[in-house]
DNA sequence: CCTACCGATCGGTAGG
DNA sequence: CCTACCGATCGGTAGG
């Protein structure tokens, strides 16, 4: 499967110049340039810039989505589960996801509005989505008492964008380990909806 | 002073503009078309495109600057001044001037990558003092007990990157009110570091 | 603030 | 994956 490898390549190379330079201020022949090839040979891979954006958002929502549901899969097996490990097992997903790849993250996160019309419709509701599960779980621990009165829409949007504005400046030869990090996330986040 | 309220009128028209297709998005064509002129009218009051992009990062830093100045100034005078009151002022000065302006705030937050490299390097600085003010308020409060023992670099991150990240989901017709949102954001992080 | 215009670069296609 | 090429658009200038 040399293409799909060679799809890879150009993905990786298009991650990093977007996250750097954004989608806009990408050009083709940058991507082309950086795989050490003409710029219209990129088009014998790709159907468009259009479409490489899209299999960077895809992809990566793809794997937030499934993140969540792992971690909350497991946290739910556990007899002890409550509102407080679900959350914590959330957060950690999430900041695994985006430690794992910040570069296609960063571009998730910020690059998204460059979409078409109708596939940013579609991550618009994946998003809103996921937006809603974290909203109810906070909904339900305030309920229950275990975490503190908050408002879920302003609960969660700190969260998410304090989560998610990790590919800002992680760096993955930084001084934070991932895990180290994902820790310290989950902590901070537990205990700003804490009692 | 025609003069100084056309470029306003420029700058409002681009802030909105960079906000929704960010700085590369966004031609000088856009602009005008915004303000019903021609393009190469707009260089009647503006020396360039990355003239208008420097103005309003450079004031929304100015801004931010001036309100923690103010916020931490009026805190320090209370008799009862701790890291935590030190903390809420800044946070609400902070979510303040991001809700008086959420467009160029969003501009300030985003696009200062678009920036020229010594202006780039200017904001870089700026942005690192403000970030080291907060690190050392979140240090001093673990330091006297006031606050959780926490990473102050970790800690800081979270909290700058949660309040920044109102500029992309805040609309000042919204439902949220920027007083309610100020205090709800205020109290989410000093919740985060208590004990 | 306008018209007319500039060279450079853009994303993408044709045809090997 | 390359060469050759396309029309469209880019930021910006000249001269009123």
């Amino acid at each position: 499967m040399v293409e799909t490898t060679r799809r890879r390549e150009i993905e990786d190379v298009a991650s990093s110049l977007f996250r750097e330079r954004g989608y806009s201020g990408t050009s083709v022949r940058d991507i082309a340039r950086a795989l050490d090839i003409q710029g219209a040979s990129l088009y014998a891979h790709v159907a468009s810039k259009q479409d490489v954006l899209w299999a960077i958002v895809d992809r990566m929502a793809t794997r937030f989505e499934a993140a969540a549901d792992a971690a909350l899969e497991v946290a739910d097996a556990e007899p002890d589960a409550d509102p407080g490990t679900r959350l914590a097992a959330l957060v950690r997903a999430h900041v695994g996801v985006i430690t794992d790849d910040v570069e296609r993250a960063s571009v998730f996160v910020h690059e998204w509005r460059s979409l078409s019309t109708e596939r940013r419709a579609e991550i618009g509701r994946r998003r809103d989505d996921y937006e809603r599960r974290v909203r109810t779980l906070i909904a339900e621990g305030s309920a229950t008492g275990t975490f503190t009165e908050v408002d879920p829409v302003v609960a969660a949007a700190y969260l998410l964008t304090a989560i998610n504005g990790i590919v800002s400046w992680y760096r993955p030869d930084g001084r934070v380990r991932p895990e180290t990090l994902a820790d310290a996330y989950a902590d901070i986040a537990l205990r700003s909806v804490s009692p």
